[in-house]
DNA sequence: CAATAATTTATAACATGTTATAATGCAAAC
DNA sequence: GTTTGCATTATAACATGTTATAAATTATTG
């Protein structure tokens, strides 16, 4: 004799929990509303009653996803400059544990209905880079009067549309790094003190050379399922 | 008696036409294949003949709109620095002229059925940014090493997302062009010789300056939508 | 225990992009 | 000028997210 609130709850874990699993086996397509009831042994009604939106249900499975990588990250070593770097390749090391599952999610929570796009990579992801920023300061390798809400908003936007290409299918995991990497140290770099630009200075030509290289063979414009 | 091809060219014509028209008076919603198919007076299944999607058709009217741009910009008078500045600023122009017609435009290209996310900002408009960025290169304000395209997809990424916070009515015009203004000078501080730099970097200054202003009125991950 | 009120269920419906099909119209080829 | 074949039309259909509605279930309240 669960309480009405019990009741509710678990249901509200048994839909995220189906369609997190509808996902991992059947990634994007094939995960409808009505297959998710189904797989919840719920009605197709409930998930609108508890969440809403079938955005919104993704927006669950995203902040699971959210807090597992920062547990992640908490265990890496790196310093304040370093981690920048490093919180881009875990995650990328994420998705590339299950593509299928990640590149579902973001589709699922960009595409079909979803209309309030920047929940999907909004304050959480923000916030995170926000207090990456605020730490680089402090430990002087950013400027002290640099606003950290104008430059992390630019890395997560950054970050948010090599993903979403990703997801698209538009390039690969290991392009989706490289390039997150350039253009995090060319951001950097713009707000860094002489201490930083040290360090950012030969990092951007590295990996401007690493981009060059990759597309003297492969067009950057060129897609990844177009070249296949 | 019109020749077979004239006959199809002017049915593809009406309907570009027809979709222009409807998305300036009716924007985003109340824009439908089935209304489009009416007001171009034509069968519903013949704008998936000759384009193939709805997505189709709104780059077809997307391209128009960007040789218009590409027009204007050209009577422009900047020199290879400036012109990424007032290239934003003439954008954000345009959108202002006809912001429900832009915003309806971006959101169909980018929402229903639009899974060839890659055309709706793709080749034109990061060629364009490849062509300002060698110009800048080859006028000394760039390092003669950059490599365009590396930074010419960043810049273009950055503007396509801050496009489409605002078609997302997240962000207005005047936002927008600030939040590109102030990427752009990042990104291209990173790549600048001593001369661009003495350029950017007080640039950068007071353009981080104007969002901190913004954002100690409201808050920058505060939407627009919901502070009405 | 009985009455109440909140939730879920089953189901139908709507609007959408898209596809399929058979019939029609009409330029092109002979 | 007749035949041929392509393109459009009208129409139905499908899958989708979402909403509405009435009935059934069930925890809570008295």
């Amino acid at each position: 004799m669960p309480t009405r609130e019990e009741a509710k709850a678990q249901r509200r874990e048994d839909i995220v929990n189906a369609a997190m699993r509808l996902m991992y086996t059947r990634g994007d397509s094939g995960f409808s509303m009505r297959a998710l009831a189904d797989a919840a042994g719920v009605s197709i009604a409930t998930p609108y009653n508890l969440f809403g939106s079938k955005q919104a249900i993704m927006l669950a499975v995203l902040d699971t996803g959210m807090a597992l990588y920062e547990q992640r990250l908490g265990k890496l070593q790196a310093d304040e400059l370093e981690i920048f770097f490093e919180a881009v390749s875990l995650a990328t090391e994420l998705y590339a544990e299950a593509p299928k599952f990640h590149q579902a999610v973001l589709f699922s929570a960009y595409g079909d209905g979803g209309r309030d796009y920047r929940a999907v990579f909004g304050d959480p992801r923000f916030l995170f880079w926000k207090a990456l920023v605020e730490r680089a300061r402090n430990a002087g390798f950013l400027e002290i009067d640099v606003d950290p809400s104008a430059l992390a908003l630019a890395l997560s936007q950054q970050f948010f549309i090599c993903i979403l290409e990703w997801a698209y299918g538009e390039i690969g995991l290991a392009e989706l790094e490289q390039r997150v990497h350039y253009t995090f140290a060319l951001l950097l770099h713009g707000a860094a003190t002489s201490s930083g630009s040290r360090r950012l200075k030969p990092r951007i030509k590295l990996l401007q050379k690493n981009l060059t290289d990759r597309w003297s063979v492969s067009d950057p414009r060129k897609s990844v399922a177009a070249s296949q």
